[in-house]
DNA sequence: TATTTTGGTGTAGAAAAACTCAACCTAGCT
DNA sequence: AGCTAGGTTGAGTTTTTCTACACCAAAATA
């Protein structure tokens, strides 16, 4: 029985953060993806964190890292605290500005989706003030200061879901362009545009049609959609687009489809509303009036 | 609807760890304490979180703060929050280490009165390893790596709370002071000791006694009861003791009563457990050998 | 078998956050 | 008028947190 040390800290709450997250998420590097961390960061959260406890609380596999039983039993216990306050600071938001809403979602639906649904919005609700934040993957709504995100997704809804649209993709191309285009096999004279955030969805398409080996290899990869699709404009290639994103250039007649197949992706465009949204009454009516206008 | 700010951070674990602690304790002064800073660095967290905010969460009055009303609806969340995490912390410590035990309590209790009952507990349970930290004041249990603590308080018992005993005090001195020591009179030539933890004493003893005013007026005040009980036992006063703290010296003969009257004071000695040991099985039992060697 | 890829580590230095200190302010007391 | 309790302020310092970058090992790929 020693006596008397000086008084004890606890640990660093933000090596506690980022134990939970890595816990949560099974790897240091998706942790530090959703805390806006180098990977290093979190190595050296977890460190500390098993300096204070004195006891290893992963254990390093060169392929990965896995809980250690014993720290296994306590995830739950920190993502409980961890959720509960990320609910007090949207709470906090909420109280301090009820009607600006902070939406999430890809760079290339900000662009060529949301503009004309958000003006119809301002419209319907004058007072809301929407702003819109650009991500290439979908945040943690419990735990960044976002309320709602609206993201492509295969996964099934869950109760704070609401499926906008499905995700529909053919190929598009100026009228120059698709006047050298009558067969399939025309596209190998041509420069294939793809987005790396769906890169393989020349070859889900061309799968869907009477298939022919090896015309989907090389193209030009772009990683934002508005590059790929600017260069499109310019008669630089053929594009694969998805229907959401391209339909005002159809209806203009400045792109056109070369081709009359459109395959249906099992990927659905998903708003997502965090966990406070659809709990507070005063809210819900907000998600009522999104939900209208999403159509 | 402005378009694509930068990913928004949320505000400072710490900040809000500070929020909390000053709203539920009502002053910066006391939140400094409870977290071992200065009220300086209150003041500061407070105000980054309130710019992250965008609004004022407490109103200053120069005799102290208050929450605003806005603020006052969010501490309940913040609260269960930071216990939660509290609980998490504790779990970690149990799991890693189940028979290490802190326990916190008054220096004078630390050095007089437990050493003859950790000697007991130690031959009863020699596996646990009981470590003391001395405190002037009670630790929040639900937030410190700390399992018990052991204070004097007036406060009803709360369900982790057990009672030890009842304070009683009375005048002790050397027996060559106490040989000048016939009617309560003859204190007015004695240095009256006493203990700033404890500093109004004199004041209840002697009111209880036949009242005569203007005896307990000066005297020599220590800020440690250690220090004024090495003063009684050279003869240098008379001291204003706690049963449980002079019971050997009582026993020795080192030191004795020169007046029969003992004080019944409201104040208990209370051991308070963290909310954590309560629950747990396997600590119900060290919570048992406690009690039990506590008599 | 060689090569690349994936995910983590280590260290140095830099940036940001947190803290202390000491002087200062204000309203309520004595 | 002076004192006190509680908070504030700003400069300066210490601690924490982060990045950059080189490096490592197994697994996947070729």
């Amino acid at each position: 029985m020693p006596v008397s040390p000086p008084r004890p800290k606890g640990p660093h709450l933000n090596a506690l953060r980022a134990f939970e997250a890595a816990a949560r998420l099974g790897s240091f590097s998706a942790a530090a993806e959703e805390l806006s961390v180098t990977p290093g960061a979190i190595t050296q959260h977890i460190k500390t964190l098993e300096a204070w406890a004195e006891t290893p609380l992963f254990t390093r596999n060169a392929r990965g890292v896995a809980l250690t039983p014993m720290a296994e039993a306590l995830v739950p216990e920190f993502t409980r605290a961890f959720d509960q306050l990320g609910l007090a600071v949207h709470a906090l938001r909420k109280q301090v500005a009820p009607n600006k809403i902070k939406l999430a979602t890809l760079p290339s639906l900000a662009q060529y989706w949301l503009p004309a649904r958000l003006g119809k919005l301002r419209q319907i609700a004058p007072d809301l003030q929407v702003s819109v934040i650009a991500l290439e993957e979908p945040p943690n709504l419990v735990r960044e200061p976002i309320d709602m995100s609206l993201f492509f997704t295969s996964d099934p809804l869950g109760p704070n879901d609401i499926e906008v649209l499905r995700d529909r993709i053919f190929p598009i191309c100026t009228p120059d362009v698709a006047a050298r285009l009558t067969r399939l096999e025309d596209l190998r004279n041509e420069t294939l545009l793809r987005d790396s955030t769906w890169s393989d969805d020349w070859e889900h398409w061309l799968s869907a049609q009477t298939d022919l080996g090896g015309i989907a290899s090389g193209g030009t990869e772009h990683s934002l959609f508005a590059v790929a699709l600017e260069e499109a404009r310019h008669g630089g290639g053929v594009l694969m687009a998805h229907e959401a994103l391209v339909q005002r250039f159809l209806d203009s007649g400045e792109l056109v489809r070369p081709f009359a197949g459109i395959v249906d992706l099992p990927r659905k465009l998903v708003l997502h509303l965090s966990p406070k949204m659809v709990r507070s009454d005063q809210l819900a009516q907000i998600r009522d009036v999104l939900m209208e206008i999403a159509k």
